[in-house]
DNA sequence: ACATTATTTTAGTTTTATCTAAACTAATTA
DNA sequence: TAATTAGTTTAGATAAAACTAAAATAATGT
């Protein structure tokens, strides 16, 4: 089993965490995960399924224009259970529902998240 | 069985997963320790015997003026065999290596690490 | 008392991670 | 074809982590 650092550094993060609990069962389309996650930004969920993807903990599928995402559980090894355990207990997840508001990284938001922009193209695509 | 967000980031760093395999098995002087990390400074390792220590994964005792350390094994749940068999396995022990010296942060070292400075005290300890 | 040895702590620097805002891409719909 | 929808990517900001150098602490020699 491998388990190497780009990995444990993958689970390590709550907020990725929280993305492979999501899509832990049933695969789940990016906006689908981003709604779930309301305190931060699409673009910010985005990148997190990047790096989840790059270190082989998820899988991805094209369907349209969604994309949908969906966690290796075998990747993950010795840790599976353990993960799997942490999610069916009640007490972890007030736990890490607290971590998520408190480990933020990067600035904080100033305004509200102001989605929906109704954008006219302003340069021809080259 | 616990394994927490501090553990999980404990054991994501090379370093600290190198500072737990030297004293797995026995415990180390705080300097022992130091010496088998030639690339970084004691006080650099000094700070990662406490973040080690903070996140329950390590026991500390102190003998003289000498610190010792020890691996709390069971504090790593189901990663303790998983990183016993990373540690007995030669082709892991390179791919550590490796990364010790790829994945270093903060600033790289200007000179020689000059230690055993000889110190005249500037100020009284009031 | 002073020097030495072992280690920790502090202050400051650099690197990396995580985020936002906005631009971009691409599929779909009107 | 233009607008909408779903998602990614980029540039820039801020926070945290990992480090260094030097000072501080504390036990032990001399």
């Amino acid at each position: 089993m491998h388990l190497d650092t780009p990995v444990l550094n993958a689970i390590a993060s709550p907020r990725r965490r929280e993305i492979l609990r999501l899509t832990w069962h049933q695969e789940r389309a990016a906006g689908d995960i981003s709604r779930a996650m309301p305190d931060v930004t699409f673009g910010a969920v985005s990148l997190q399924l990047r790096s989840l993807t790059a270190a082989g903990l998820l899988d991805a599928r094209a369907d349209g224009r969604q994309r949908f995402y969906r966690a290796r559980r075998t990747a993950l090894g010795p840790l599976r259970l353990t993960l799997e355990r942490m999610w069916d207990d009640a007490l972890w997840r007030l736990k890490l529902a607290a971590e998520l508001e408190q480990t933020r990284r990067g600035p904080r938001p100033r305004c509200r998240p102001a989605r929906a922009r109704t954008l006219t193209r302003k340069r021809p695509r080259s």
